[in-house]
DNA sequence: CTGTTAGCGCCTTCAC
DNA sequence: GTGAAGGCGCTAACAG
């Protein structure tokens, strides 16, 4: 029988001697057929067809110094918050042709320097940061490299070149308000010890005015960690009426662990989350929590890299797309308890 | 003030001179250190931090024909059912040197095709899909590629190239053989309706012998689906012993709504998930599940693919990982409910 | 509209 | 241990 499979892949070459044209040709109808002649198209696309020919893409981006790649790095893909961003991402740089490079820092200083470097190293035509650079070595590492970078899911008024994202210090004195307002007093915090979740923490305590019971654990905040938070924080105030918690994980956790210990939610502990995670809304109780628009981050980081590879300037550098609070029954008898995520919103 | 930004990045050429050297001295000097003089590596390092030279792997793999890249292709990022095992992989990958490339075929052969080919443009060392190549069409252009190919989460006599997973046929009837071992009449399925969660109602049934009413959710499946997917069951059947749901997430919702139709689990109503989610053990009650190692698969498709490129022929081709079931509280009123997770195992 | 020329930055091959 | 050519596959730049 016959190899059905040729030996060597074919190039662009044997596509243009196929079909009787130049290479340049050949290279142009296939990236830029509207400044090429009906018929040399028709050729050199059966000319494609006949040898199954497959572009390389590393090689065309050596030359033209576009390698229609974009790098992701998030903290862990383990943290659910990020998600609907990079899928988001991913999904709208496909669309323009481009892939994604998924890199992992593990809230690491050093690994995030090393995972940029590898990443600079395969000329990725922008950076998508999950977080903002930490390091002081990885921002001049990206300054030198001259790669359009967008830091995300925070906010800072020296971003290394765009920024999209809120201010987690505001989330932190929202949260808080909200609490303060409906007249809570013993009130504690659960709280990954990530560098986002510490702002907010930072911005309820400083709107709270009064130190504030706070349960620390690991980033990222799991379900498990959430019922020790709540043990650690009933042991400190007994009679603790609220737990503000920096994640919907971490609440969920919570509310296991209240109904294990017979407290009722919202009467007897209130709790609040962050995130909107899908299933917040529809657990009984539904979570009061924190809605960011994770995939509206994506979708405009990546036409920020699009656009910025083509030329186009950024109308603004800095975009700040804020979150609401959603009220729902952990906080609230009277909040509907399994409305649709994202109302009522508050804030 | 001069600008701190050179205009230009340092390329090799840049080293070599700066070092004194030709250019392939300095190439070596960073690609295979030993077989150079020491002093000789020394300037060329000393050259290195001189120029704030960053490789470019692109114009290596042009030559080299090693790109250092794999591919990873996912249904969906939001699947969380692989992202222990894209989390291995893209942690093991970049211990080597590789990185990966994400892909998402939203369930969508079409998509998954447009994927791939994008995918091989870019010359990747190797792919690992998650679940098995649907569409004919991509298994050829796979195989035209003359790439490693890791199919993963299932099993198959003919993979493209080799297999990492376990059968789903055998999970569904060792769930059905437990619910029959246990006496239970009225069983109901909740499924999400991808290809595996099918393979697994399939094999339920196979093994059940007599029709199961089925409650079928669209893939992603979430915790309000199971909610639903409870609701309708019960309208079928009010007098369900049991559901078995096709994931954690699912079994959640089924969990939620039982308690708010005031039924008790496992007492008037069993439930079972599949692929132990972190909170399906610290639930209460915890919920009885099927493991699969996860990160396992992730590990063992990085080295495969690395062995590969390294020339190193795999041992096998096929890897069955097998799964086990765990018993928790949601089954048995006897089961510890908040064991750790993979205790007690059966099967 | 099409072709020729000259590399992109690096690594392989062969010499010394 | 080091170096000089040559070329990987493709595309910008400039012709015609």
């Amino acid at each position: 029988m016959n190899p059905p499979i040729p030996p060597k892949p074919a190039t662009l070459h044997d596509v243009a001697k196929a079909a009787g044209v130049s290479l340049i040709t050949a290279s142009r109808a296939l990236g830029n057929p509207a400044i090429v002649s009906d018929k040399t198209r028709a050729r050199v696309e059966q000319a494609v067809e006949a040898t199954g020919y497959v572009p390389n893409l590393l090689a065309g981006g050596l030359k033209s110094k576009r390698s229609r790649m974009v790098a992701g790095i998030v903290p862990a893909l383990s943290v659910s918050q990020f998600l609907p961003t990079v899928q988001t991402l991913t999904a709208a740089l496909h669309e323009q042709g481009y892939q994604l490079l998924l890199g992992q820092t593990f809230y690491d200083a050093a690994r995030e320097d090393e995972v940029l470097a590898a990443m600079i190293s395969r000329q990725p035509d922008g950076i998508v940061m999950m977080g903002l650079v930490q390091s002081e070595r990885a921002r001049e590492r990206l300054r030198r490299a001259r790669i359009p970078v967008v830091e995300t899911w925070d906010f800072s008024d020296r971003p290394v070149d765009m920024v999209i994202g809120f201010s987690h210090l505001k989330v932190g004195s929202a949260l808080a308000g909200y609490f303060l307002a409906r007249g809570y007093q013993r009130v504690g915090i659960a709280t990954g010890d990530d560098h986002r979740a510490m702002q907010r923490h930072a911005g309820f305590a400083a709107a709270w005015g009064r130190d504030v019971p706070t349960a620390r654990v690991a980033a990222p905040s799991t379900l498990e960690s959430g019922r020790r938070a709540l043990g650690e924080l009933l042991e400190r105030q007994p009679r603790l009426q609220a737990v503000a918690c920096s994640s919907d994980m971490l609440a969920h956790g919570v509310l296991v662990e209240a109904r294990a210990r017979g407290l009722r939610v919202p009467e007897d502990l209130a709790v609040s989350g962050f995130g909107n995670a899908e299933f917040a809304a529809h657990m009984v109780p539904a979570i009061t929590t924190v809605h960011v628009d994770g995939p509206e981050i994506g979708r405009l980081a990546a036409r920020l890299i699009v656009d910025r590879c083509r030329g186009v300037a950024p109308e603004r550098s800095s975009f700040d797309l804020g979150f609401r609070m959603i009220e729902r029954a952990s906080t609230s008898a009277t909040a509907g308890d399994t409305g649709p995520p994202g109302h009522p919103a508050v804030d």
